[in-house]
DNA sequence: TCCATTTCTTAGCTTTTGTTAACGAATCCG
DNA sequence: CGGATTCGTTAACAAAAGCTAAGAAATGGA
């Protein structure tokens, strides 16, 4: 099964003659290490899904400094929605952090299928609520949690390809502190952890 | 025109027989101040156009410490997305800030809407993309701005009645600060303001 | 493999925030 | 109207985070 009809069908099932005008639509492309699917400050009318290697998202401040907020794996589907939605300027790049393969599609394709077919539509509004409580949960967490039970709910989660594949830098990024604050906390926790053995 | 009508056609077009049945559900509610909508643990069905009054959505730690992530206005919708997809308790509450009245009626009724009539399907995916661009768009600025950055970017916003008609305690928790530390903010902002006038 | 680049850690110092507490002002509601 | 509650500010101290810099470790790409 082809890896993206499997992700629309999480959602909705869809029939051959369903899946064939999107299929389509498919191109395949590749990235290398640090090249750009989407740039700050142009128009990024295509999604794409990460077939394999990762990718993160992140805005550049007008001082010049980086700030990465999320990342994709495999599998993932990707893409600026806020300028695909409103047809302004990418506000965030999407950045390859090892060469990646993608398959991308224009989302005016996906916005004719809207018309088309009623299931497009269903998939539509089920994939943004999914991405909706994704987006909320994560939100919460920023404002109910200080950075180390932050970090410390992204050790017990099932995130581990974060933790593994991405550079803790960006890592501390996307926890909304600083590299070296990070490392900070891990030395701190691994101290409480060696007390907490040595104790018992 | 009814104010919930109003809201739904900021998105999509509603003939009289489509409007119908939704306006056949709706019940009205008063709340008294402190009083919930939606209280944090319970099953929340439910969604509620305000059409006076003022809410403010909160999380309750382990600790029992609150935080206050939103708030709800005239003619907004609100309700616990999360608990009406999932069917799950909701992990939040929604509080009325003073006397407010609300228009109810039941997710499942919406759900049924999804399936009978295209256009609430089209009206949903708009609306959860529409939430969506918002919640990026916070999670945005809590990544990217200091505390005083999001206080100054909350004053010259268009949200003057988050500034106008909330406690302020509210409004630091709302910025992911202590209400301390907004004081502190405001003070510093302040001494500058005033500096700037007389070297000027 | 090897060199250049990137990445992580640590340290010292500054700034900001959190915490607790106290006081006065504002607000609410009977 | 008036007492009780809630709210905002300020202060003093502790804890944490930011910034800069430097050296060690890891990684990437030719």
């Amino acid at each position: 099964m082809h890896p993206l009809r499997t992700y629309i069908q999480r959602f909705v099932s869809l029939t051959d003659a369903e899946w064939a005008p999107l299929a389509a639509g498919l191109v395949s492309r590749q990235l290398r290490r640090k090249e750009d699917f989407v740039t700050q400050g142009r128009l990024a009318p295509e999604l794409a899904m990460v077939v394999s290697g990762a990718c993160r998202l992140l805005y550049t401040r007008p001082d010049g400094e980086e700030r990465t907020t999320y990342f994709f794996f495999d599998n993932h589907l990707m893409g600026s929605y806020q300028s695909c939605l409103t047809g302004q300027p990418s506000q965030f790049s999407i950045q390859a952090l090892a060469p990646t393969e993608l398959l991308t599609f224009p989302y005016a394709l996906l916005r004719q299928l809207f018309d088309q077919h009623p299931v497009y539509e269903r998939f539509g509004r089920q994939l943004a609520e999914y991405l909706l409580l994704g987006t909320d949960a994560r939100l919460a967490e920023l404002l109910l949690l200080s950075p180390e039970q932050r970090y410390q709910a992204l050790l017990h989660s099932h995130k581990t390809k974060i933790l593994e594949r991405i550079p803790q830098q960006y890592i501390a990024s996307y926890l909304g502190i600083t590299p070296v604050s990070l490392s900070r906390i891990r030395a701190r926790l691994q101290a409480d952890d060696e007390a907490a053995l040595s104790g018992t």
